[in-house]
DNA sequence: TTATTAAGTTACTTTATGTAACTAACTATA
DNA sequence: TATAGTTAGTTACATAAAGTAACTTAATAA
């Protein structure tokens, strides 16, 4: 398959927020720092899948994870200043669902 | 697992983007009408991941198929309004991948 | 002593994606 | 006439990603 021709940090922000439950990590993150369990709950993904996502963005720099030594211990999770950054593309796909979404769609 | 408790319009956006691809058809649509081989080799994308997101994007209203009787036939397909106006998405991914992603990274 | 709690991890199953060969319908070439 | 080439897919099979549920660790409360 030739090698395709499209900006290579376009690119990556897509494969970013094309992983499955990045995009409501990041959303959920926006309404400030939250941990483990509340993620898992609010956004109704497997323990699993968060942990690697939270590694990635993490990695990416785009996560903070704060390990509070309780007992049990309590971990933090907030968005970087990367990841406050990217509150302007949820709220464009916020302002484009509502827009262009039918509410009742969701079958 | 409790409900989660995200707006369902949000979260069938972020739904439609977190499949992979989506993202970069749309983009390639974005440049105007194309054939299902050139989104193809565009995206680097195989032909039956890609024959899936198109019977998506088009039961979504996102994407226009129109079959031109020649021969072989031929395959145009476009964005919609609806898909046009997720120009907005693209771009704020675009400006924001231009900010914050560093050329380097793609290892 | 047993249960509980938070933040994961592990083993196993199901779903999604990738790969490569194949198809239909017609045309051009030999 | 037979063969090969074309586009837009589809099919069968292999690998990777995600879901499920039980388990772990360390400390504290009952």
């Amino acid at each position: 398959m030739a090698e395709p021709v499209i900006c290579p940090r376009f690119e990556q922000a897509i494969s970013l927020l094309s992983k499955r439950w990045t995009g409501l990590v990041i959303y959920q993150l926006l309404n400030g720092t939250q941990r483990f369990n509340e993620l898992q709950s609010a956004i109704g993904v497997s323990g699993k899948v968060l942990s690697d996502r939270l590694k990635d963005l993490e990695q990416q720099g785009i996560v903070h994870r704060e390990v509070i030594p309780d007992t049990p211990v309590i971990i933090h999770y907030s968005l970087t200043e990367k990841g406050h950054s990217m509150q302007s593309i949820i709220q464009s796909i916020e302002s484009w669902s509502q827009d262009w979404i039918k509410p009742s769609a969701d079958a």
